[in-house]
DNA sequence: TTTTAATATTCAGTGCACTGAATGTATAAG
DNA sequence: CTTATACATTCAGTGCACTGAATATTAAAA
């Protein structure tokens, strides 16, 4: 800030602070924090958009529940590896196609689901505590036109199913 | 969103798509994939972020640099280490200071920051694309405004330096 | 039917981000 | 001077996210 070795180029350079992609990586590294400080070390954020999806979707199969939280499907298979492991969800092999595993929540995965919904809304309240309630909503406007414009150029795009609503588009 | 199998909690519940930390790590995924889009596999987006803020900062050791990047000091570490493998900066013992080291970029590291500037201008447009002006600017005080006042909250703090300007605070 | 293409999954490898612990160094307190 | 404290760095380990490739199975085309 007080010495600028490249004046005309300088110009050109937006502070790093103002890029909107280290903001957005702040922010989400702020969103983690918190939600390890209000849920605990149960479950991380994936896993848990992972179980409540597939809470909404019984039997579906990893890439169409990786399409529908927007996760690659490789990463998706860990995450479900893992909940396995932790008896959160089972994966069973689809007797006519052998290609694909169907997955269900298992009760311990329902119970968990029930059990952090306070923690959830205090982890809400948390992240968007800086702004006032016109704010709030503004913010969340404006956040969600950007992800679901931008959807397509995710390696990762979100996928929903045929017969989810979708207003516009 | 046909099947509610609880409805009385079901109305305590926000949708998963409406939730802001899920909406900020889609945003932060879909920030890097246009990242690499646009700057290639040269350098990642915390490697530039480091490479940055070393060039405006040249002779700082390994925790001031995270903490002017926001991130965590043992992340710092394999980030640096991973420039110096690249030749874009060096790491040399200080000679009253055996604990830390200095940092300094490098010449190759300079030249590629000036490369960048024209793909860091394209990225910055293409995130904010779906936005007007004036939602550009309202997401980006409304988002500095949540990291800034959640900074905090996180794991890895922000930690300006002493003669740095905050105007507020 | 045989070949081809598409699909679901898995694996190997890299990078970011964190936790927790260990090591070595410097400063302060006794 | 010795002890204690604080600090910079490094390392081991876990999880998310991606790339690219391999495997296996299904469906479609020849």
């Amino acid at each position: 800030m007080s010495t600028t070795p490249h004046p005309e180029q300088e110009s050109q350079l937006i502070d790093l602070y103002e890029h909107p992609g280290h903001l957005l990586r702040r922010a989400q590294q702020i969103s983690v924090s918190i939600f390890h400080d209000e849920i605990g070390g149960v479950v991380t954020p994936v896993q848990y958009a992972i179980l409540r999806m597939l809470s909404n979707h019984p039997g579906i199969d990893q890439v169409t529940l990786s399409g529908l939280v927007a996760i690659d499907t490789s990463t998706g298979a860990t995450v479900c590896a893992r909940l396995e492991e932790k008896g959160l969800l089972v994966r069973e092999v689809i007797p006519h196609n052998r290609r694909q595993r169907a997955l269900r929540i298992t009760p311990a995965g329902e119970a968990l689901l029930q059990e952090l919904i306070p923690g959830l809304q205090r982890l809400r309240k948390r992240i968007l505590a800086p702004l006032d309630d016109a704010e709030k909503a503004q913010f969340m406007l404006l956040l969600d036109k950007l992800v679901h414009e931008n959807n397509p150029h995710s390696r990762a795009p979100l996928a929903r199913l045929r017969n989810e609503s979708c207003d516009e588009d």
